[in-house]
DNA sequence: ATTTCTGCAAAGATTTTGCAGGGGA
DNA sequence: TCCCCTGCAAAATCTTTGCAGAAAT
């Protein structure tokens, strides 16, 4: 039934979902559903480093056919974070964003208050990952994530020179996320 | 009229406003009102590490006496956010909380998943803060804020094993942030 | 056969905004 | 006096939820 993920090839009722998630699943007394699996299939064809908010993953939904209410969509974001399967991201927009968490180098990003633009950067050598682990630690917790959210203007925004960044330009409409 | 700062002597007219707040006021073309003032006197005197939201601060408004209006609130937060002296934090709650920009030691917050508890750590030897100055100018950003946010589990929670934190209990009503 | 999920629509929570009157500079 | 600010209420966003039927195990 189960099969383990090596590379891409993927069983028909459960496609290529790590085996870790579908065990996690179970594990709970959750089912494995076709929104459940589309969902995390589209994550899965982003390019690296997309983040979806729930609005702009339903719009994929429906633009593949795949007809997933807003409200699933809420609630698998919820879930699938709540498993660790994605990591839900905040920037300080109004919304949240998600992306599929990648066991490969981690990374965090740079936001630009000005055109809410974001860029990543790699966590090389783990550097803040592991400070992550230390000092929840220390304070004793058991972490889960560890974000370093750097907010600026980037270089368009700043010769604009938007002294008042959060008005006019962080539109807060749908799909935003531009350029750069 | 105007005046310097120092440590506590304030005019009437301006109690302890930091002088650099008033003249970015006035560089704006923005006024100083009492609800302005009213609102940093309140981050001032709240314990250090206090991060107050929208409606907490609101409350405290009332509580003093203060009729300040919820829109007020907000469209004040905003505006001192946006001229530096609020810094504005997302938890994953759901809204956002504000703190004092001190120029002294910066720091960072650890956030429970499960109670919503936050616990601060200090930035010793500025490390993380010029980190952020670093990365930022690598891709051509001016920072203006660099945030290190760790998620996860405190000790009581994770007994409670509460494996879908984002369920019961961040009840996302009022006064939340509670002990620890 | 159970028990979980989904969709829909409605409700809830948070934040913003239009407008008329009030108040700084 | 000028025009920025505030309060109020309404609107706009974003997210959650109750319920009945659909689906997974």
């Amino acid at each position: 039934m189960v099969h383990r993920h090596t590379t891409e090839t993927g069983s028909v009722e459960s496609r290529e979902l790590p085996q870790s998630l579908y065990d996690n699943l179970r594990k709970r007394g959750l089912r494995l559903t076709y929104q459940r699996e589309t969902i995390l299939e589209i994550f899965r064809e982003q390019p690296s480093g997309t983040h979806l908010s729930a609005e702009e993953l339903h719009a994929k939904l429906v633009e593949r056919g795949a007809s997933v209410s807003l409200a699933t969509a809420y609630r698998t974001l919820n879930l699938l974070s709540s498993l660790g399967a994605l990591r839900e991201l905040d920037f300080a927009e109004g919304h949240k964003h998600y992306e599929l968490k990648h066991d490969n180098l981690p990374h965090q990003h740079i936001v630009c208050l000005g055109c809410n633009t974001t860029v990543e950067f790699e966590d090389e050598d783990h550097f803040l990952e592991e400070s992550g682990q230390k000092i929840g630690a220390r304070y004793n917790f058991e972490v889960i994530d560890a974000q370093f959210k750097i907010f600026g203007l980037c270089c368009h925004c700043r010769q604009a020179k938007q002294l008042c960044p959060k008005q006019a330009p962080a539109k807060r409409t749908k799909g935003i996320e531009v350029n750069l």
